[in-house]
DNA sequence: CTGTATCCACGGTGATACTG
DNA sequence: CAGTATCACCGTGGATACAG
């Protein structure tokens, strides 16, 4: 493109445009900002979150559906990444004492306000997102 | 609700909602959208990646400079996110063969474009994200 | 049916030291 | 200045078995 191959703009190495990328006055590399962003990402990273998410996005589904929809995941991750899904507040987990036990997952309303931007992270996904350099493989 | 506490009726099992929430035809839990998610988080998951994108939302930087605005980070983790980051097309990487070696890291379109999706993902964070219930302390 | 307990493999991350 | 090499730790996630 038309990256100098050289020659520095050089001497004003300070003058940053200080593009207004981030809303905040005080938002450095360790601010608020990223701070929040890095819950978020914590929030859906984990090998099954988006997945049961996805799954949940249809209706409230029980641990067994959850397992026959999921047929790769053991139960020890089911429950594991369902307890974190419930503790960052994105999903809900309703029991019911009765013989047999049922509990019923579903998303919060917090997950669904973060379904949006998750469609606009697909669709950003869908225009620069390279199957290549990327090891998502599992 | 009308939904039996056993005895699944095998048959109308697949009555689901279908509530819109995904809009591709064949979106199942391991759907391609799912799958495109998951690059995404990838793209944006590793300890110190989003401080890397937020510290070049600044404008280009070198190694060095990159190294004095996060000095938590070793130098080892900063050139593997960064290879990384390079990798998922997020950031460019201009290498100047002089004396002294100078490389000089900017983000890629692609990522000034995830920029506007990160702000909407800080945003839910603000209305949504508590602070409890999350482990992301360093 | 709805989970939990235990063991174990792997990879991401950090510390330190070294190189072009 | 800009990295790489190597070692070690630990959390994530998988397999299997067990419990309320």
């Amino acid at each position: 493109m038309e990256k100098q191959t050289n020659g520095r703009p050089a001497g004003a190495s300070d003058a940053r445009p200080r593009a207004a990328a981030d809303d905040c006055a005080d938002c450095g590399p360790q601010g608020a900002d990223t701070l929040a962003l890095r819950v978020v990402a914590r929030a859906i990273t984990g090998k099954w979150k988006l997945e049961i998410i996805s799954c949940l996005m249809d209706g409230p589904m029980r641990f067994g559906e959850l397992r026959r929809a999921l047929p790769d995941v053991t139960p020890h991750m089911l429950s594991a990444q369902l307890r974190e899904l419930a503790a960052s507040g994105l999903v809900s987990r309703a029991a019911f004492a009765e013989i047999p036990p049922r509990v019923e997952y579903a998303l919060t309303e917090a997950a669904w306000a973060l379904v949006p931007v998750l469609r606009e992270l697909l669709a950003w996904a869908r225009r620069h997102g390279r199957p290549d350099g990327l090891g998502v493989a599992d």
